[in-house]
DNA sequence: GCCAATT
DNA sequence: AATTGGCAACGCCCA
DNA sequence: TGGGCG
């Protein structure tokens, strides 16, 4: 009972009929008492028996057991040099799949015996001749990436057959010990076994690409892939960590702060770490692996020596302390590397990289996850072969943020008879993000959420909350204990999505400057009766007097039936002006096109006197006021947007309708409206002076 | 949508 | 493990 | 001062 004694194996629980059983114990004495003993005896080797097993008569085999599999050394980039192949690479389990007389056993990296867990794989692979195959198992999200979240959310609901088992390396066919091939051969074995016992969509073949690794990566990174592994076509297969096989992530270590450390009966268990992000050091997770004998060694001592009694984390979600949590000073900086991000931001399945000795622990913020390479690499040969559309329903993840009930209908139409999904808003977002975030980021920005669609139950929310993303920022204003939302980077806005975020409601002050001025916006309000072509002219009389005052300014629809005229400021280096005055100039803006032209104004909210007229609606510039950002989604129906126009645009047969989350990325890509926004920045004080000039030569 | 309390 | 319930804003204007 | 408004 060698297997037994070294701790490797254990009979399977009874999950099954007692004779399956039977026959599970009779696979474990096979392969390493008696299997040993027949051979030390020179019996003659089957290779396939058609007859089942019995513990009286087994057929003897020259496969082992288990082979240590081959791991991979970690570069910064691809090797470029001649002979190397390349695979995507997968973020599931690693997993050693032995068949022997439709006998399937899944081991994981370490030899442990996982086959109870996959049971439709193991089924799936009864039907393929005698082998070893190295591969992975995976769940697939609805791009056909691999999904590490989807993979154990399977495993912890136990269904297990969405998963697929990735097939990359062939050790053994029968009795022929195939790892002194090269690899090219062995796989091109591999895929003959495969597609002979018949493709089952289980079990898939990784093809690889023999064009530059540097495109291949690219290719990968852009499909949100986690990576790729290349391997020498020419080298044999060799257990564990070796030059011939390396893989290059899309994206390497990431650098936090320690702040803390877990113990268990007084043993060193996992680093608590965080990064600076505004005024809070947040905690972004537990950093659990990683940690060798020889790095503890050196770890635990530069840990004692900062320790503090109390946390140093601050803001929402910080860790609980306990007896088994020591606070440290947030003084050393650790580079991680980790797999995505969880529902509330915090890191996943973290592993320790080292210490970051040269770093300033100040200068460790919140960096950007994901973020696939944009560069525009062509490559039609490496987006082939990604694995087709395999999963509906469960989970996805849009620039590595998971988006949970991705089929859930946030709109019912979108005007094309289709409802606007939670995936859909997820991929608006990161479609518009980098337009977009320019004019939120640095500002408290709260949020509408319709977490069951515009037509279920709908909420503002202004403060971050627990269980609020660490991918969003919090930002502590005057007046407020709670600490406001702020999205920052264009990640956060798929957090947005996750939680049912619908529209974006900024603050107009400058970014990072919750008591300046940054922008104002003149929200025209038609009321009954007023058409669209009214509304139009007012919009442009507006910019007209503002250009008289010496501003320029940016028009967009509201997603309704008004328009927003947007000024840019220009902050001057001395003395600022305040809320007060900007709304009081707003005020009297309108105040004055309300007088000239009564008809057809009004600057007061009563409802009652706003038929056929349009209410000038100056409050949106105020402190804590707020207007819908542009290019934020509408919750009404048809799924409209805050779409930013062009003057040009801005004409009696404009229609808002036609902006739609599912219209405005296109059009967005075409479209020059705003691109000068910047340019357009001009300092209040000088039109506030104007203005009273203008009305006291009227006066 | 998420968390904490409850069965 | 599954279910349930509570929670997610607030300042300005003027009748 | 409370109700309506965004
Ligand atoms: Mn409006
Ligand atoms: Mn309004």
């Amino acid at each position: 009972m060698d297997a037994i004694a070294s701790g490797k194996g254990r009979k399977p629980k009874p999950f099954m009929l007692s004779e399956a059983v039977v026959e599970a114990d009779a696979v474990w004495d096979s392969s390493q008492g008696l299997a040993a003993e027949e051979r030390k005896a020179g019996r003659n080797i089957k290779p396939k028996a058609s007859k089942q097993p019995t513990a009286g008569e087994r057929p003897s085999s020259a496969m082992p057991d288990f082979i240590a599999p081959q791991l991979c050394e970690t570069l910064d980039r691809p090797p470029s040099g001649k002979g190397w192949i390349h695979e995507i690479k997968f973020d599931g389990y690693r997993i050693q799949m032995r068949v022997e007389n439709s006998e399937v056993t899944l081991k994981t990296r370490k030899g442990l015996d996982w086959t109870k867990k996959w049971p439709a794989i193991a089924s799936a692979a009864s039907s393929l001749p005698d082998c070893i195959i190295d591969g992975e198992i995976c769940a697939l999200d609805e791009n056909g990436a691999p999904d590490f979240a989807a993979l154990q959310a399977a495993l912890s609901e136990g269904k297990t057959d969405a998963l697929v088992y990735f097939a990359f390396d062939l050790l053994f066919a029968g009795d022929e010990d195939l790892r002194e091939l090269e690899l090219t051969e062995r796989k091109d074995k591999l895929a003959t076994l495969l597609s002979d016992a018949g493709d089952d969509p289980l079990l898939r073949f990784v093809e690889h690409f023999e064009t530059g690794g540097d495109a291949v990566l690219k290719s990968a990174c852009r499909l949100s892939l986690e990576g790729i592994v290349s391997k020498q076509g020419k080298a044999p297969y060799r257990s564990g960590r070796s030059q011939t096989w390396a893989k290059s992530k899309c994206r390497t270590g990431h650098e936090v702060v320690i702040g803390a450390y877990a113990k268990t009966n007084g043993r060193f268990r996992s680093l608590l770490v965080g990064v600076n992000r505004g005024n809070h050091f947040v905690y972004v997770g537990r950093v659990g692996t990683g940690y060798g004998a020889k790095v503890l060694e050196t770890l635990l001592p530069k840990l004692k020596k900062v320790e503090a009694s109390k946390s140093p984390f601050t803001g929402i979600g910080a860790p609980e302390g306990s007896t088994d949590i020591v606070w440290l000073k947030p003084e050393l900086v650790a580079e991680i590397e980790f797999a995505g991000w969880t529902a509330d931001g915090q890191v996943r399945q973290a592993a320790f990289e080292g210490l970051r000795e040269e770093k300033p622990a100040g200068e460790v913020e919140a960096e950007t996850p994901a973020s696939p390479v944009e560069n525009e690499v062509p490559d039609p040969e490496t987006a082939k072969p990604a694995p087709k559309r395999l999963r509906k329903g469960t989970k996805v993840d849009v620039m590595g943020v998971m988006i949970s009930n991705p089929d859930k209908p946030l709109w019912p139409d979108a005007g094309d008879n289709q409802p606007v999904t939670k995936l859909d808003l997820a991929h608006y977002h990161e479609a518009v993000g980098a337009w977009l975030i320019d004019h939120i980021k640095g500002r408290p920005c709260s949020i509408i959420r319709t977490p069951d669609g515009i037509g279920g139950e709908q909420f503002f929310q202004r403060h971050a909350m627990p269980g609020t993303s660490n991918l969003l920022e919090l930002v502590t204003v005057f007046g407020d204990k709670k600490p406001y939302l702020q999205i920052d980077r264009v990640e956060g806005l798929a957090a947005i999505a996750q939680i049912g975020g619908v529209e974006l409601h900024p603050w107009n002050c400058e970014p990072n400057q919750p008591e300046v001025p940054g922008r104002l916006v003149f929200d025209l309000d038609p009321g009954p009766d007023v058409g669209f072509s009214t509304v139009v002219e007012a919009a442009r009389e507006i910019r007209d007097r503002l250009e008289d005052l010496g501003l320029v300014s940016f028009c967009k629809t509201t997603g309704g039936k008004g328009l927003h005229v947007v000024t840019p400021l220009a902050v001057p280096k001395g003395k600022k002006i305040s809320w007060d005055e900007a709304k009081g100039f707003a005020h009297d803006v309108c105040e004055q096109m309300a007088l000239d032209n009564p008809e057809r104004f009004l600057i007061k909210m009563a409802k009652n006197q706003r038929k056929g007229r349009i209410f000038l609606d100056y409050l949106r510039n105020d402190r804590m006021a707020t207007a819908v950002a542009p290019l934020s989604p509408r919750a009404r129906p048809g799924a409209t947007v805050s779409m930013p126009l062009t003057w040009t645009q801005v004409r009696a047969d404009l229609d808002p309708k036609r902006f739609t989350v599912r219209t405005v990325p296109d059009l967005l890509k075409k479209t020059a409206a705003w691109q000068d926004y910047c340019d357009g920045q001009r300092p209040l004080a000088q039109a506030i002076k104007r203005l009273e000039k203008l009305t006291k030569a009227v006066a």
